[in-house]
DNA sequence: CCTTAGCACTCTCATCGGTAGAGTGCTAAT
DNA sequence: ATTAGCACTCTACCGATGAGAGTGCTAAGG
């Protein structure tokens, strides 16, 4: 167990650590740490902490470094989570209900205001419907016999999908048909729709279109995530390097992001800190990973739709802010679900 | 004027240049020139080269190194075109006909497959329309007063906007309105569109959204570049170092990319290839882009929609290759348009 | 006149030793 | 328990040194 002088000290280096990206001695806290106690009493303590598993030593002679230990005591005990200013706060809101087109817009607003706010890179997955129903459907005669269909669902959900039919139908046939689609399954889930009997050959080619961009939409498998502030990301003097550089990168492409950071598998309430080689995926997740941590927010309406919000920045970072700010865009983008949803 | 000579020199040079991505001296051209003379002689005539401008020293006593003028009359005068095996262009030909989802998806694949045949960078624009013209609208109540408008303009190309509206309507009405709607606006331009007159109050809610939209479109405001192969780019020794890396991110900024290369002020025919500093927007540029070369084709069906391609990579580039790639790729994507154009 | 062998010259890169600076760990005194 | 003092260690920086690569020039040979 720290003693409450400790803690302090844990708390010093790790803000001075954050600020300036450098070991950090124990002159330097000395002085400005208020403590009234020399430098010498700081390194013995230092020395403790470090003992302890807190801190760490680059090399022999060199200021302290904080651990995955020391970061994660710091954000589950010392840290006091920062409230974000009311012009802060009424700014993003500003910006949420300007933009119009919805859900897709938001996530990717989200994605731009978080990694701004962070400093660091921020992924935010569009929301998923927990079961999506079938809003509304249009059959568009394009040429010959191929046919675009346009699908609405839940939420202003958007999906197209080409057909392409054995016979060529006129544009008003086939209106009438999507009404009489329309009148039979709108409101219906997918499931529903499957066990549609008694279908007319071309109702059954559009249908089976229709349960298949469904299920997609379902397994999540559509679903996508924007990715901003990789610049900044990328900016922080941790991985300067260009092989560093590349490493995280290769992490960020579209195909490993949801792989290496866990966006699905948390609880749908508060926020997650996920401290370097903390993650449950490292495994998968590449060798920068390890330099990271990330911080995820869940949002949505209970039990209709969610998605995740998270940022990714180098374990040095400032955790009290960028908590702060996930947790207040989840709120804000959970209202919004929830406005949007009736 | 260069001598056979030299142009074969020059042409040497390139090429391990290319390969090696180091300085090549006469010793190593004279081993494997073929061309039956000493170092002593290759180091004249690069000495005379050099003199013209077309190859360069980094110090001393380095080999020689490529300069723009010694690029462009490479890719001018000397290169040979490749041609593609025919297995390499079935497999693209067929990933092309496997994707189902409109354009924007064969702008994603183009920009995916042009980055791995050029192991560089590429974008990909999607195709825009001359002048759109709308297809069909449809509106689907979402909530309240809240109503999805869903655009379907020539070839499939869909847009979504979100209405308020002062009142609230049933679906019903709001389907009786796109019908009328559809009746008198269909197949129409944004000009005709714009143009009209004695409209109720809702229906002119919809179609200011909709010519807004429509001029979006046809202004390109709307039209999104692919992007892909980012990592491969930055792996180029080139650009090893970090701040050169960070330089390059900036300028691929989906803010900056359609600034920084010119995909749109170029002939409808042919592949242009710009090399370093011969960029017209230069200055815009950020100075990584001096060390790049860009190869750009445009494809698209002749007056009715077209978009660019093009290869980001730095001067030391297989220009052989990327050329009679994009221009394969051009001469694909265009020939799906022709196609999907009735 | 073109080619080429020979050679001095130049520049880079890697290595090495020396030094200054920062920060530690330990000891002994308070 | 705290702290001053000091030896120790490690890094970062600097300049010197030597090997290696490649050039430019000169003079000889076809």
């Amino acid at each position: 167990m720290l003693t409450e002088r400790q803690s302090r000290i844990l708390a010093l280096v790790i803000g001075e650590y954050v600020d300036g990206a450098e070991p950090v001695g124990s002159q330097h806290i000395a002085r400005r740490s208020g403590l009234g106690v020399s430098a010498a009493t700081i390194r013995n303590e230092m020395a403790e902490l470090e003992h302890e598993g807190y801190l760490d030593h680059p090399h022999t002679s060199s200021g302290r470094v904080p651990t995955d230990k020391g970061y994660r005591f710091y954000v589950e005990r010392l840290m006091r989570e920062e409230q974000l200013s009311w012009e802060a706060q009424q700014t993003i809101r500003h910006q949420f209900h300007q933009v119009e087109g919805g859900q897709d817009a938001w996530a990717h607003l989200a994605a731009s205001v978080l990694a701004r706010a962070a400093e660091n890179a921020a992924v935010v997955t569009a929301p998923r419907t927990a079961s999506c129903h079938l809003k509304h459907l249009e059959l568009v005669s394009l040429h010959d016999r191929t046919v675009l269909l346009v699908l609405v669902l839940d939420q202003g959900l958007l999906r197209q999908q080409l057909l392409t039919f054995e016979d060529v139908y006129t544009q008003e046939e086939l209106a009438t048909t999507a009404e009489r689609l329309n009148q039979r399954f709108g409101g219906k889930s997918v499931r529903e729709a499957e066990q549609a009997v008694e279908l007319s050959a071309v109702e059954e080619v559009v249908m089976d279109s229709v349960t298949e961009v469904m299920r997609a939409v379902d397994a999540g498998g559509y679903d996508e995530a924007y990715l901003d502030g990789v610049r900044q990301l990328l900016s922080q003097p941790e991985f300067a390097r260009g092989d560093q550089m590349l490493g995280l990168l290769e992490l960020l492409d579209e195909r490993n992001l949801t792989r290496a950071i866990p966006l699905r598998s948390l609880a749908q309430e508060g926020v997650t800190v996920i401290i370097g080689a903390d993650n449950p995926r490292l495994d998968v997740a590449n060798e920068a990973m390890r330099a990271c941590s990330v911080v995820i927010g869940a949002y949505g309406a209970p039990g209709v739709a969610s998605g995740a919000l998270a940022v990714l920045g180098p374990m040095r970072m400032r955790y009290s802010r960028t908590i702060s700010t996930v947790r207040y865009l989840s709120g804000v983008m959970s209202e919004l679900m929830v406005e949007s949803y009736e």
